[in-house]
DNA sequence: ATCCAGTTGAAAAGGATTTTCAACTACAGA
DNA sequence: TCTGTAGTTGAAAATCCTTTTCAACTGGAT
C-alpha cells in the first residue's frame, strides 16, 4: 500500500470523503519538506490546482492535523504552522534559514518529566521539545558572505 | 537593591525612558505567576490604572522582552502569551487548567543538542522545551467532578 | 440512478497585532 | 530650574490571519 493509501484510509476511517482537493493537498505536503503556513502551501497549490481556495486549505489541514496526518507545530510569525510528520511522539530541528524541518524520533525525556513531575505535583501529559539552528546548506550561505 | 529598581535600571541602559506606565506593567506583571496575554494583563491593569491604553502594553511587553526582562512564550489560543521569568536558559512546565508557569531552572539537553548537531550538521543555536500538565490544584478540581 | 451528509468557495465576520499620527513627557544639558 | 528633543502614549485605522456563514455541489453508500 502506498504511503498516499495509507493517508485515504485513514481519513476514510474518520468517516471523512476522500475529494480531489484534499488528494491534491496530500501531494502537495509529500513534497514539502520545510514547516509551511497554510497561505504557503495555498500558494504552492495555485499553480496546479487554482481552483482550491485557502479557506479549503485552512480547513484541510486542520483534519489532517486531528487525524494525524500532518503535524501542527509552532508559529511562523502570526501564522499557525504545519509540517509534514510522523504523527507519534517525536520532536522537530528546524532550519532558521530555509524552515526546513528534521524529525527527531527520540525523546529521552521521560525521566525528567517522571522527577518534575514529583517535584511539582503535577501531572504531567506531554511536552514539546524544538531546536532551531542553521542546516548545512544554509551555513554555506552566511558563511559565503550573502549578507 | 530591589528587583524593580534592577529592571529600571536594565530598561534605562537600553535607553528606553522609564514612564509611569512601564513601571505600572513591571508591577503588575510581579503579580502574575501564569503565562498571560497582552489583553489580559491590560484588563488585570485596567482596575488601577484605566489610562494604559491596550497598544502601550503590546508595546511594553515587546520591549521587555526584547530586553530579557519577560519571558516570550508560545501562543494561548490565537494569542501571544508571556511570562515573569528569568532571562537565562530555562524552561517551562504549564498547567493546562490554570495557566501556571513553573520556571524548570535545569536544563539537560546539552549532550542531545550536540550529538543532533553531530548527527544532522547543522549548527544549533537554541532549543525551546515546554511541558504541559496539571498543577495540584487543577487536578483536585477535576477529581472533584466540578465538570 | 438516487439521495444525503459531508464538502466546497466566496464573502463576510471575527480577532489579534501593528501602524499612524498628533499630543505629551522624561530627562539630559544649559 | 528651564528648555529642547527624542522617545512615548492613546485612539483610530490599517493589516493580517483565521473562522463562520451559506448556498451550491459531490462522494459514495444503497
Ligand atoms: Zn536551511
Ligand atoms: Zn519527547
Ligand atoms: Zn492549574
Ligand atoms: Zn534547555
Amino acid at each position: 500500500m502506498t504511503p498516499l493509501e495509507m493517508k485515504r484510509r485513514k481519513l476514510r476511517g474518520g468517516g471523512n470523503k476522500i475529494t480531489p482537493q484534499r488528494i491534491a493537498i496530500l501531494k502537495a505536503i509529500d513534497g514539502i519538506h520545510s514547516q509551511f503556513t497554510p497561505q504557503e502551501l495555498h500558494r504552492k497549490l495555485s499553480a496546479e490546482h487554482p481552483e482550491i481556495g485557502l479557506v479549503t486549505v485552512y480547513r484541510t489541514l486542520k483534519l489532517l492535523a486531528k487525524s494525524g496526518l500532518v503535524c501542527l507545530m509552532g508559529n511562523i510569525g502570526r501564522s499557525q504552522s504545519y509540517a509534514r510528520g510522523p504523527q507519534q511522539h517525536h520532536h522537530h530541528l528546524i532550519c532558521a534559514g530555509c524552515d526546513m524541518v528534521v524529525d527527531i524520533p527520540t525523546c529521552g525525556l521521560d525521566e525528567l518529566e517522571k522527577r518534575l513531575a514529583h517535584e511539582t505535583g503535577f501531572t504531567i501529559s506531554r511536552h514539546h521539545l524544538e531546536f532551531t539552528g542553521l542546516c548545512r546548506n544554509c551555513q554555506a550561505v552566511s558563511a559565503g558572505g550573502l549578507v
